[in-house]
DNA sequence: GGTGATTTCTACACGCTGTAGTAATGGTGT
DNA sequence: ACACCATTACTACAGCGTGTAGAAATCACC
């Protein structure tokens, strides 16, 4: 569902890079790019209505945060790509072909719980 | 890089579906909804240009293939996730959390090499 | 209560997708 | 060779998402 664009994109990065909370001017001073603060407030606003952003309105500036960590929406997102699959073991078996053997081994230890 | 439109994937997945290749009109046909056999063509050339979709030229009329399995097409897709992921192996350990047991005992099986 | 920072609202261009009409092209029968 | 019909290519346009930002409203503080 949540198909990001470039600059929502490099906002969201920023945020999961960040430990606290940002301001919108921020947001701004950390993107390299030179954008005015309204550009930064509507991406922000639109990545809130995206639940991808959460926003504390209590405080002047309000801070945004990610909802998720950007593990969590990767995973999300891997298991909306597998929402698609078809067959699903299929697919799984394809996949870790395609992986290094580092997190193949990583994935049989994960596995041998 | 391959986001598809609604229409886009429902032909797609004639394509995936379908043993041989298709025409534009079998696959207007197919189509549940009634739509004119040039906007099925427009569909088909932009998933062409996607590299999506394979057409024969030297048939008339052409005759149109997914140039990857629906599955292949899937791995891809997560590849292209895992791709943005930061630590991989961290989206990974998480991911297997979140499947199914049977596919997690799949899995299981496929790594035992 | 005025002023400067912050936020909201409104706007617009651009690219992508769904949709299809019109123009061009190609094969086939006579 | 020509005409006709099916097929394909080209062109068009509306609607939506995104990048971008100005103008208007709001808020906190002196």
């Amino acid at each position: 569902m949540a198909t990001l664009g470039g600059l929502e994109r490099s906002v969201m990065s920023l945020l999961w890079d960040s430990a606290e909370s940002l301001s919108a001017n921020d947001v701004r001073d950390r993107l390299g790019e030179d954008l005015a603060v309204t550009t930064v407030l509507t991406v922000l606003s639109r990545l809130e209505r995206k639940e991808m952003v959460r926003r504390e309105r209590s405080t002047r500036p309000h801070r945004y945060s990610a909802t998720a960590s950007r593990e969590e929406h990767t995973v999300e997102m891997l298991n909306e790509v597998l929402g698609t699959a078809g067959d699903r073991e299929a697919v799984l078996a394809r996949f870790i072909g395609t992986i290094p053997d580092s997190e193949a081994a990583a994935l049989r230890r994960l596995l041998q719980n």
